[in-house]
DNA sequence: CTAACTGCAAAGTTTTTGCAATTGC
DNA sequence: GCAATTGCAAAAACTTTGCAGTTAG
């Protein structure tokens, strides 16, 4: 009767503090501009351990890790299922509070040997102001200054 | 007048090894595989190259870049439209051929103002193999050897 | 008290890039 | 011929980790 390798866990200003940034940020912020927000509050925190808090409460699901994009992991303090919009223009990425039709889920899983969890779902495509800047920049539109 | 910079583009017997490499692949290889498997036909490839050639065809909308998980990126040859389940137990990726219903997304556009493209979805969960061998780990049943 | 946590810096991984030489068109 | 492409190796970008000291419970 083994349990799962549970480990205590202590608080430490640190880990609150990244939390509490995470929680606060209305987009998705990387392990870096965490860190830089941090330092703002607590200047001797370093990145090294930013990236262990994130992988910690990464773990304890506390928080959602995103990496979309190449290298670089994005983080998400927001837990109710909602998915993503991101512009392949600007690269921002945003939120929408969507949720996959259940029916949809149950169909996949029925059509498959696969026990579904949950889903990530990323729509990309071109962002409201992405699209008004490409609508002004058009020739036949009277062509703005410079 | 000008052009979207394209540029000329040639064929080389390095960009068609990688390419028929990503077509004829079952799974959704990483540069690494890719380079490994371009080895065998053609020893002088260099890892450079194949980065390169992945991040041209991506670029031409030839292929696909996953980039599920942390640093790894695969790349997927297939373009029709299809999704992914990722099995939390063993990491595994397989492709499921469904489709996101057309009123789904057409519901998202309608509540946000960006215009969607394409998406990509994953959903998570356990495997079929995994489970069974959750099943057979289970204490209740008669435990398999060892 | 002591195991978890931290800061620091060094190391690890994955990807990109500069350069001189090739190659496809 | 010339620009696109290549191989090589060095550099960049992002993340993890070993260690000795600190801290929460």
């Amino acid at each position: 009767m083994e349990t799962e390798s549970l480990k205590k866990t202590k608080n430490s200003r640190q880990r609150d503090l990244v939390l509490r940034i995470l929680r606060s940020s209305k987009d998705h912020p990387t392990a870096e501009s965490i860190y830089r927000e941090a330092r703002k509050t607590m200047p001797s925190i370093s990145l090294g351990t930013v990236y262990r808090n994130l992988n910690h409460l990464r773990d304890e699901g506390r928080i959602r890790e995103l990496s979309y994009g190449k290298g670089i992991s994005h983080f998400d303090g927001e837990l109710r299922e909602h998915h993503h919009l991101r512009c392949l223009s600007c690269g921002s990425v945003e939120d929408v509070p969507c949720i996959i039709p259940k029916s949809f889920t149950e169909e996949v899983q029925a059509q498959t040997r696969f026990r579904i969890h949950s889903a990530r779902l990323e729509f990309i495509g071109i962002c409201g102001s992405c699209e008004e800047t490409a609508v002004e920049r058009k020739p036949e539109q009277d062509a703005g200054g410079e």
